[in-house]
DNA sequence: CACGATTGTATCGTGCACGATATATTATAC
DNA sequence: GTATAATATATCGTGCACGATACAATCGTG
């Protein structure tokens, strides 16, 4: 391809990866809005609910986030009382984050999530694809990182 | 699968493709560096270079993007001089976004950006595969809107 | 054991994104 | 033609992201 075609927004991949990120997120809202979190919030939680007491760093490496983004959001979390923050008492550089009752709970609302937004695309984009789109780009981030 | 593994971090889509587009906007950070300009800024510009002087709605349509978030970007643009608003005099309540001298010559500095990201990822992320993950993205955006 | 390096978190400043709302201009209906 | 609706942009407030920097706790080395 000439490097002039490179350059169109329709032949570049950054685009759509930027503009389909977006649109996830957005799609993400509404169901969100009903435990009242934001979609990283939510991100959050997922780690958490899968393994709680966290120090900030090690959330940060899984969701790949520094703490300069880490430290108001789980503030925010905190005020909400989905989170616990505390520091370590072997380490005390290190802050322990716990999942609060309320946080935990909050994980049986979330379980409908997933499946329903699978089902919502499945009509136009079938699961295998999915699946696809899922690998490349976990395969593209290996790379990226 | 189960209910409970669909909401594990390694099981959704929407973190790689979160996370991914994160790390390509990095990815061509330092190379946009150079001309002085963000990573949104820079697909305005990929906007403007293919068609110049269009109104804040066709870009907005173009990078899905809402004027709440166009206006200031835009004015940023304008005050570092690479591009100019004017309101339309057949529609006043139209914004005429057109490149300035600075503007347009920018192109020829940002032509190599794609082959030289390309280049980067080519020996571990073949370009088929490139162009696939594009091709499923592009699908995926149009089924969310 | 002292002191410089490293690590873990926090703070600051800037620039997006975006929902909600405002305002001005043009189009439409009667 | 005037009231009303629709359209185009702008404004406001909040919450990320992230580079740069600060600071305290711990580690490593002589």
């Amino acid at each position: 391809m000439k490097v002039e075609a490179l350059l169109q927004l329709d032949n570049q991949l950054c685009f759509p990866l930027y503009a389909a990120s977006r649109m996830v997120t957005k799609l993400y809202q509404p169901l969100l809005e009903k435990l009242d979190i934001t979609y990283p919030q939510y991100l959050i939680l997922v780690v958490l609910w899968e393994s709680d007491a966290l120090t900030v760093n090690e959330i940060g490496k899984k969701l790949m986030l520094e703490t300069n983004t880490l430290t108001p959001l789980l503030k925010r979390m905190e005020i909400k009382d989905i989170i616990k923050r505390t520091r370590s008492k072997i380490d005390e550089r290190q802050v322990i984050i716990k999942l609060t009752d309320k946080g935990s709970s909050l994980k049986q609302q979330a379980l409908c999530i997933p499946t329903e937004l699978l089902e919502g695309v499945k009509g136009q984009f079938p699961l295998e694809r999915v699946d696809r789109l899922k690998n490349d780009l976990k395969a593209l981030l290996e790379v990226l990182t």
